[in-house]
DNA sequence: AGAATTAGATACATGAATGTAGCTAATCTT
DNA sequence: AAGATTAGCTACATTCATGTATCTAATTCT
């Protein structure tokens, strides 16, 4: 005995890997303003100093988690099925709002300490490519092929889908049913594109 | 000279008072995972030592804050104007969500330390009936009015204005405008209850 | 006026995170 | 195999918040 748990030591993409893997559960179960250093070098099981080499404070770990993150799937748009897709969509929006990247992201853009991060390039390379994008890709779709006024795709109207997942993701905590988002469909954005029930 | 600054000393009420003033600019500024007794004691121009005698932790003198603040003014849907009381709701949650009360609790729905929280009394207390009642009230109005049939206005229905003003307050940082809520109720809202464009 | 409350001030031991430094040894490069 | 990198370990002084305890003096109550 005595060796116990020795374990091949990590070094550049691996260390860097778990280290990023390590800020991105530690954000989601602790906030962004209590990530510390101390915390994350626990989690990722190397010394603080080692964080230090690299980077200077808590933040710039978590935001080189984030560029470094996968990008996520974008809707595709496929058979001639508009409602189908805007479910698909708003499908993959809730799978990365589930993801580590996305409970992260939510963490930064609700701190109040955030104020500063958000005018950096995170917002642009983060989430405007993501979070703004799902239902809006899908639309505009059908729009440039004539299947409802492209008139009425405003803006208000690409986050209708967004913003009804985004709130039953913050009041209930538990991402919402393939029903809740078909309800959100067929209620909420087919009407304001044209498809409502008649008064 | 000497007596710099001697200032009557605060008892009970007024005391109270400034000290739950006191947290509430502290959460908003700090968020809930860094509240400290030192910190809000500092705000409050008073010693922790005070603090303790009346609470446990910081929690709980933000908990005390929220439930003796001022209750909000309610939707009071008036003439016959749909469209003009759907707006006045609107505008009644943003004053609402920036008022202290209203970004300390998004700060606790939003922190990831809060799902304790959340289950207790706070939601319904706080939240069920504040946040999820501003358009709601104002459609029941119209709806058992028979304005527009009673049957379309369904959970999703009744979220979708406060939904969209929530998602532009947590992208944009700011208070939507006038024209911004009136492009919600014209173009997401109305629809969905039967006045829209048609396809 | 005298007694009861209760805010304000000070002190202290404890624990957590910080940022820095220096050493050791594992892994990669040539 | 030898040298260069770089992760892992230990240590340290500093800072900040924690709870608790004790004393004082201002305010309120009778």
């Amino acid at each position: 005995m005595g060796d116990h748990g020795v374990r091949p030591r990590r070094r550049g993409e691996e260390l860097i890997k778990a280290i990023h893997d390590a800020v991105l559960e530690e954000v989601v179960e602790v906030g962004v303003g209590r990530l510390t250093m101390e915390g994350i070098g626990r989690r990722a099981a190397t010394p603080r100093t080692t964080l230090y080499r690299r980077w200077s404070d808590p933040v710039e770990v978590l935001l080189d988690a984030l560029y470094h993150q996968h990008p996520v799937e974008e809707p595709n748009p496929g058979a001639d099925d508009l409602r189908g897709d805007l479910i698909d969509a708003l499908r993959l929006m809730v799978e990365w709002a589930l993801s580590p990247a996305g409970r992260a992201v939510a963490a930064i853009l609700t701190d109040p300490k955030s104020a500063a991060l958000m005018s950096e390039t995170l917002f642009e390379r983060v989430f405007a490519n993501r979070g703004g994008t799902f239902t809006r890709t899908v639309l505009q779709h059908y729009a440039d092929r004539d299947r409802f006024p492209a008139e009425l795709l405003t803006p208000v109207v690409a986050d209708i889908g967004e913003a009804l997942v985004t709130k039953r993701l913050i009041d209930t905590g538990t991402p919402p049913t393939d029903e809740d988002l078909a309800a959100i469909v067929d209620q909420a954005i087919l009407p304001a594109i044209g498809f409502g029930p008649r008064a």
